[in-house]
DNA sequence: ATTATCTATAGATCTATAGATAATGC
DNA sequence: ATTATCTATAGATCTATAGATAATGC
């Protein structure tokens, strides 16, 4: 056989390795690494514990394999925000599809929370590697427009870190958010609308 | 002996206790309650395992003592918004003392974080009965502050939200800011420039 | 023939306790 | 006498593997 060989996944493979890993996504983003076993993400799953280490090699093989597929989806909002688009607008909808994500992938956005809160010790490569990259990249645009005057002048790093801290909020303390808005109310449109005028408001800020 | 009698702790049990709590902030926010062990909270504090459980009953009532005598630093900030004064000042100070906080007590700051963001199991109870009524009653000051006229129409429950995302931040997700910044870059001036200029902006916001 | 699953269990780790010993305070 | 600490270990939990058995694909 050749070097590069590599023999397909069967269906059964592909499926069980999607229901172990959101099984995972579950327990991990709730309990934090330490705090799930492999018992509970077999039950979740469906599986026997020896079954989820058929395909996988081990709870860091599938915490590991959990953070590498969802920093793509993670950092995507970013990617999208356009240097030859309208800066006010861009950055809007930057925080418009942020605080989307915040609200439709939470178990993925606690995922990220608890790896960073303990001192990214197994993503700590993967945000130097590929968060970093895209970050300066992205901050360089942002500044390029406070200096053409189109926004009003503002640190584009910190810029970013509001962005992220205030629509993460409701995603990684939605449990805190519960209990202040009380169970029943939906955040979703309020907050929607306090971070649109927000954002509005420093962009066009005459300091 | 009367009813209520309690023993004065000695010098010994007040020193130990303090010991054993400032090495368990450090191990449980760090690694969350799971993943803390009470061989890591031993060597720590200097003393060993069984001598841990001879001043607690054991890791949970390590853990429920720590957040609940935090709790009251941890809400003081937003106690001392006084209604009183002149409402840019207050809401502007109230960041930098927030900030000034997540900077200064960065583990205090993260183990609040890791309790929240798994639901907040053993906080619960506190968050309603400490935390709730402060939050009611200093969103109302705000609020009022907002129909005279004297800040711009602000959402009061979002904009707290959007002060406790922005500044505890740089505590909770400090290893992601230390890559993004550079290991040698102190955020603290930046950043304290950053968020007032970004509150200022709101508060004048006329939409 | 290969892939997938199961039973049984090894070996490590962790919380907590029992019971003896040492140190301290009256 | 009381308080504090130590050694030893019970009992539970957890990750991972060995080895047998069942299901699937050619």
């Amino acid at each position: 056989m050749p070097d590069g060989d590599q023999k397909k996944p069967s269906r059964i493979q592909t499926r069980n390795r999607l229901v172990i890993l959101d099984a995972a996504l579950n327990v991990f983003s709730q309990h934090g690494y330490r705090g799930a076993t492999l018992d509970q993400i077999a039950s979740e799953a469906g599986l026997s514990k020896p079954n989820i280490l058929y395909y996988f090699q081990g709870k860091e093989d599938i915490h590991l394999t959990l953070l590498s597929q969802l920093m793509e989806t993670w950092l995507d909002p970013l990617v999208e925000l356009d240097p030859d688009g309208d800066p006010q607008t861009e950055i809007l909808d930057y925080v418009q599809r942020k605080l989307d994500m915040a609200l439709e992938l939470p178990r993925e956005s606690r995922l990220f929370a608890g790896e960073i809160l303990q001192g990214a010790p197994r993503m700590g490569p993967h945000l130097e590697s590929d968060l970093k990259p895209l970050f300066d990249q992205k901050c360089e645009v942002i500044a390029g427009w406070s200096a053409a005057g189109k926004i009003a002048p503002i640190n584009p790093q910190h810029l970013i870190f509001s962005i992220w801290a205030t629509t993460q909020h409701y995603a990684d303390f939605a449990a805190q958010v519960t209990v202040l808005l009380g169970a029943d109310t939906d955040p979703y449109q309020t907050a929607s609308e306090h971070l649109r005028s927000m954002f509005t408001a420093i962009l066009r800020n005459k300091a």
